[in-house]
DNA sequence: CTGTTAGCGCATTCAC
DNA sequence: GTGAATGCGCTAACAG
């Protein structure tokens, strides 16, 4: 890698000094028309690139938001980062994207590159092993803004940004006995994560409370999109439901084909309901409603959230809930 | 945002050196092993967390590379990602996701901020509105090796990793032809996408190769999913194919559920084939096949040429180009 | 084994 | 208006 020009060498070549140059980059107004005209010139003739790492040490701040994810997948993270990008922006910091591949060792390792880094901000989806909060802890008490959205632990004291899990599974529930199903299967994600259990308690709650004598349920976790396709194909023969409830995107790619399949055989059809993103449900062919959980709006309420705590300095009194509203949208409306 | 403890804040306390800590930290074989010891004690009770910042400035190195695209949607890139990701972190490079938007400016902006963060390579699949690559170049200038994935422009010189698109329309058409189709409808993305139109010119050559007399073709582009819907639809009564080929996912995203309905109302199919990351097609009901255009390896190869790139200090003769096979699948295998 | 010295490139005080 | 001096925090010669 050659040598790249620096202020000083063009302060050298216009016989000027470096601060002066400095200035003049800046658009100071200390410095004159003429002069700033020249700068300029010769640094775009000599391929002058300010050197980030330099003037972000100098002015120890490199306006810089971190976003922290589990994996980015097809599902949901697509809008959020969407969401996130534009309002961060909006702003003019720079986002950088880590993942944690799900793995506590990962995120701690992204927690404290955030750390070195002197990153001003922290957006983070826990990831399902995470059951304490101690390296964001620490990361708050270098001074840096943190905001847990969607996946966060029972007793999170960190501002958050999210849905009431348990309500949307009511609400489900609740769709589904008012179609008149007495018979419901809910289908979860990964047994380790908050959410999964959130959802599931919620599902199962509301199944005792709402559905009638002579009703049944039942909820299986699965661990990914694969495994819910085969939780649902194994379990036809002994339960068959006739309302679905699919906690996520991912599980709802997995039991829609499988549905579609054993539809084709049965020539009768249960009601599903999910809660998704809503980009997936218009793809499929039969027709099933969600709870809108939307990514993007998430992601700018987190951005929104991290950014409001930035410009009082870490001193607020009350941490904030934000909780978005899960609207249900059929996909054949 | 407090003071944070330095370097020189532990060797004051200890009564050494800053070099001598800095040293220690490093595991540097001149330090004896009992103050080792201590200063890493010390620095974990004081919450020392290394000033990256510095640290790169002092070695004029971030060991950090950058990926460009369009934009993170559900298609493709997660994968693209996920590839690159893990050959990235195999070698220790940090990775830096810049979203363009499909717009050039916004691509500009983004490669004078690799520049000015010194990142040691960039991966880029081009905005398709960009034409000619002299901010590249200016990157390339700067020493930052470059390698261009998936969307390129013609006369590009710069290493390329990405398939042969022509071939695989062509193939896309042998496949229907060799099915008995003989009406054939290709649908490709934006027209202002290079790949859109490789793609249809491969398409609309095969088409005239191939086709038997009395067979007939029609190619469309589409702006996006919605779009791809929205023009099967209308072209329908005046054109009712039966193959179609989609060039991308998004464009099965738009096309597949269209098909259904109209299949509802038909009692008719056509062949369906695609080129697609291999995600999507297993969500459909109606049977397709797909050319296997691989993102995971796409991404694991673009990375392992950048890496390449790297270690050769830019100073290779052959600018490699990297052609990824695209096998023939079903989604009903 | 350890300390001293000297910057990396930049922005900012304080002089003039 | 402009220049000289200083230091952000860290590392790497070079000396001992």
């Amino acid at each position: 890698m050659q040598k790249r020009t620096t202020i000083k060498d063009l302060s050298r070549i216009l016989g000027v000094s470096p601060s002066t140059v400095s200035r003049a980059l800046h658009d100071h107004p200390d410095i004159g028309k003429a002069l700033k005209q020249k700068v300029r010139e010769l640094a775009t003739a000599l391929h002058y690139y300010p050197n980030a790492m330099a003037s972000q040490l100098r002015q120890s701040d490199n306006k810089t938001l971190a976003l922290i994810i589990p994996e980015i997948t097809m599902f949901f993270f697509p809008s959020v980062i969407e969401g996130i990008t534009q309002k961060v922006r909006e702003h003019g910091y720079q986002l950088m994207v880590l993942q944690s591949h799900e793995n506590l060792q990962q995120e701690i390792e992204n927690i404290k590159t955030c750390i070195n880094l002197r990153v001003n901000g922290i957006m983070i989806s826990l990831c399902r092993d995470t059951h304490q909060l101690d390296h964001l802890k620490e990361a708050a008490e270098m001074g840096i803004s943190i905001v847990i959205f969607d996946k966060t632990v029972p007793n999170n004291r960190f501002p958050f940004v999210g849905i009431d899990d348990k309500n949307a599974s009511q609400k489900a529930v609740s769709w589904l006995t008012f179609q008149g199903c007495t018979k419901l299967l809910g289908i979860f994600g990964h047994p380790h994560m908050s959410i999964s259990n959130q959802r599931r308690e919620g599902f199962e709650t509301a199944c005792m409370q709402l559905l009638p004598t002579g009703g049944a349920f039942k909820s299986v976790h699965a661990l990914n999109q694969a495994d819910a396709a085969h939780q649902l194909h194994a379990l036809w023969s002994q339960f068959e439901p006739d309302g679905i409830f699919c906690m996520s995107d991912e599980v709802l790619a997995g039991v829609m084909p499988t549905l579609s399949k054993i539809a084709d055989n049965q020539a009768k059809s249960s009601k599903v309901i999910g809660i998704s993103d809503g980009k997936l449900p218009f793809l499929f062919h039969e027709s099933l409603h969600f709870l809108h959980h939307d990514g993007f709006k998430i992601g700018t309420a987190t951005a929104q959230c991290l950014l409001n705590g930035l410009q009082m300095g870490g001193k607020s009194i009350d941490v904030p809930v934000i909780i978005q509203e899960t609207p249900i949208v059929g996909n054949r409306q």
